[in-house]
DNA sequence: ATATAGTGTTAGATTAGTCTAACAAAATTC
DNA sequence: GAATTTTGTTAGACTAATCTAACACTATAT
């Protein structure tokens, strides 16, 4: 089975492709803070080993097994920040750090039962959703809060990005998944937008911050 | 911090303190799966960073640092067994390989929610005790089953080991922590027991077994 | 009290994962 | 298209944790 080490390697290849959709050397190196010549020695060893595709100055394509693999540590990192919230009381903002530790627990039962107890999660505590046993996601089509438009009722359903930050910035202003929100006006100097939701009749959120929410028409 | 590695080694030398009083490299070397010589290194470098007291050819000692860190290893091993027994439904021999991998998690936060939630166990599954916060750990004064005389009741509060092949034992023989029963014969050949419990008016049980079950006269 | 068995040590090698320094290739910009 | 910046590679070294082979010390037993 694959270290730690590879495992975390796997995710992040797998989390980047679906950001940029081609990946290199520097993109790892940044995210996984480590050296460009470490991420060039390992992607050369994931490549023996069959969980990458990988030929120099080429960008590095994940496998059908390293998707896969990639996908079912995904899995066990969002059913187990779901457990910790549902189950054991956590903040949204408190369980990526403790998710990143368990993911690497080699015990399906452990995550058999999490699932169990939660009936079957569809998606983590921001939104995500949680990969099924065989490594399979399905694709949320929603919309960024940014390309809604006036007048928009919509639904806050999940979060581009889950930083620590991010999270308490929502917290302070009693924004969570599920909230039901209308755009009441758009800055055209800045795009920030001007919207209204429960015991919040008035609002303001930069563009940056609406980039991040993704929502459905309610 | 310590590696996982180094707290192993940690744990094995306060496991084996417990059994034999002095503990030397082959001990540790059999305990842990590992080479004599790969022992001796490793002790030399704990030696260094005062998590145990050691000369060549003497016995390893744990200093006051490394008997902390023990402790602090073991209360979250057997924390996480009594939570996965109490909150998600495991046998108490499926937990220990699952806690041997969660007791490495650096996330105060996770163990200290998981001991608020089960209202501050004072044992884990297998009735050993839990050390506090601060590595104390209280001890049990229990009598082995098998240095009781014939006559006596007494409930059954620990276990002395707790391999799965010794559970999965007494689970066949509806034995469990709590249980009540009575001393009825002795074998003076073997010193098997005669005994009797709810629903088992006679059970024989080898010296082995009364050996590894620890009660008190009720 | 010496032979033997058990225990401990040294030396040297290996693997995984990391680094820096220096250079090479590719992409971008002027 | 030449210069510059970015990206990638090679070479060489380091640390943690492990191994085997060979030898040394200690304890046990006749």
């Amino acid at each position: 089975m694959a270290s730690p080490t590879v495992e975390n390697y796997l995710k992040a290849l797998y989390a980047l492709a679906n950001e940029d959709d081609e990946v290199n050397i520097s993109d790892l190196s940044i995210h996984l803070k480590v050296s460009k010549p470490t991420v060039n020695s390992m992607v050369k060893t994931l490549n023996q080993q069959d969980w990458v595709n990988y030929e120099r100055y080429k960008p590095i394509v994940l496998t059908r097994k390293g998707r896969k693999a990639a996908a079912l540590i995904l899995r066990k990192h969002r059913l187990t920040e779901m457990y910790l919230v549902e189950k054991m009381g956590f903040g949204w903002e408190e369980v990526h750090e403790i998710a990143e530790q368990i993911e690497h627990v080699k015990a399906p039962a452990l995550f058999d039962r999490m699932d169990k107890l939660m009936d079957f999660p569809k998606v983590d505590p921001h939104g995500s959703p949680i990969p099924d046993k065989d490594g399979n996601i399905i694709d949320q089509n929603y919309k960024k809060l940014s390309e809604c438009k006036v007048g928009d009722q919509v639904v806050l359903l999940a979060l581009t990005h889950s930083s620590k930050d991010f999270l308490e910035f929502l917290d302070s202003r009693e924004i969570s998944l599920k909230l039901e929100l209308e755009i009441k006006a758009i800055e055209p100097f800045d795009s920030s937008m001007l919207i209204s939701y429960y015991n919040h009749p008035s609002e303001t959120l930069s563009q940056k911050v609406c980039d991040r929410l993704l929502v459905q028409k309610s």
